[in-house]
DNA sequence: GAGTATGAAATCGTATACGATACAAAACTG
DNA sequence: CAGTTTTGTATCGTATACGATTTCATACTC
């Protein structure tokens, strides 16, 4: 691998194409820097992007940046207006529950797909995260807490064998994210209840429920933090 | 109404749609020329779409081309290769089966939404394509079959009234359409089968099933699609 | 003659440049 | 002084230009 390419090598081009071997593109580089900026926070929402900016910011011109911002406006963490600018995706409760709809269904399904494949080292890996989250509680870190609920329910769907779906899964928690959806959602009662529920759902993971089950408490759990958000901010018209 | 594109899909940035008449971009145009091309079957899976060449058909510059073409690639219409080109998506039989498979996860749940804001005209509507489907069956057609079986389920989970999911929805439609399913998943049998099952959705309709019911059919109906074209391939390895 | 270097053509990736649009502040008018 | 017009500036949208990369055909070596 490490030869470089100089001369034709007779070394067989066969699929290399290494995902991670070819320098990627400038386009690339500055999606994946702008993308690791709003999940990371430092651009949060409403942060307004000026390409020029942020290409100076590169090093590089501003075409590419451009496409890099539109490619993360597909994946709504960015918005788009014409002749305007880019913004980083804001909060807005009608959207946050749009988004925690979608991602209870599509999060459940790749939980259930990935139900037989989840090993029981998976499992006790989960369930130390778990205890760590609970831990979150007592020390009241919520940004801890949050991150941690991530790893956990990685956990779970990590394995779907469903590329299409995982991807929806992750672009749903992405928003989550970049919408910094913790402080924002993170209702006092609701997070030891959530920390019951992920035990649960590991018991039911260990007994091999059907994926039926899986799929139903998955979705539910997520249900249950929407449901307590809105009631916690329902009483306000 | 022969057009069967519909607009929906990943509409225009920040949910423009603006019909007041805002003249859209250069990129937007392009962005819907080329969709249309790739929905129409003029281009059809596999057909390389050369930057130059389409600017030059539509007049304009390569910039807002590579922009929409860009913009299809999110949404897997077309794959890009690095320093290559891009192609329109062509069909791969484990692509047909994680796409079968999403969508019959979010149409799930897109239908199980709509079920409480179905009307008996939206029911009635419904049927009627539908038996526009069994005349299609005695006459052998399978692309207006196809056709038809989109608006029938369009029906179903149009009033679906998180947005999100029935931008899933639609993607995974078009991607259907764009991979010319119909002559690839139409096995003999299915297709009839297919009609009735229709009908007994329309029933559980009628009856204001509960929504977990209406979804567990719609993606049993899915399910059973995607099945029997396994199985009808199945015997070659 | 099989396989490997070499070169040319096609196409993409990015930089730079400039016109178009939107927003805000200043100037003007009644 | 309120409302409207004008002007200015920041930023985007698109065109053009050129270097970089791939691909394919050709010539070459053993």
């Amino acid at each position: 691998m490490t030869s470089t390419v100089s001369t034709a090598g007779t070394a067989g081009p066969a699929g290399t194409a290494g995902p991670a071997g070819a320098t990627s593109s400038k386009s690339e580089q500055a999606y994946a820097a702008v993308k690791a900026s709003i999940l990371s926070g430092e651009y949060s929402p409403g942060y307004r992007l000026v390409l020029a900016k942020i290409a100076e910011e590169l090093g590089f011109s501003v075409v590419p940046v451009r496409e890099a911002i539109r490619r993360l406006e597909a994946e709504n963490l960015v918005v788009f207006e014409r002749n305007v600018g880019a913004t980083v995706a804001g909060i807005d409760p009608t959207e946050y529950l749009y988004t925690m709809q979608t991602l209870g269904i599509v999060e459940g399904a790749a939980t259930a797909l990935s139900a037989p494949l989840i090993s029981a080292a998976d499992i006790a890996r989960a369930r130390a995260v778990n205890e760590l989250m609970r831990e979150c509680l007592a020390n009241f870190d919520p940004v801890r807490f949050t991150s941690l609920n991530r790893d956990f329910h990685s956990v779970l769907f990590e394995h779907c064998p469903n590329p299409h779906i995982l991807d929806l899964v992750h672009r749903g928690w992405n928003r989550l994210q970049a919408l910094r959806s913790s402080t924002f959602s993170y209702v006092p009662g609701r997070a030891r209840q959530s920390v019951e529920e992920h035990e649960s759902l590991l018991r039911l993971l260990e007994a091999g429920a059907p994926a039926d089950d899986v799929e139903r408490a998955a979705r539910a759990h997520r249900a249950a933090t929407l449901d307590a958000y809105l009631a916690h901010r329902a009483p306000s018209p």
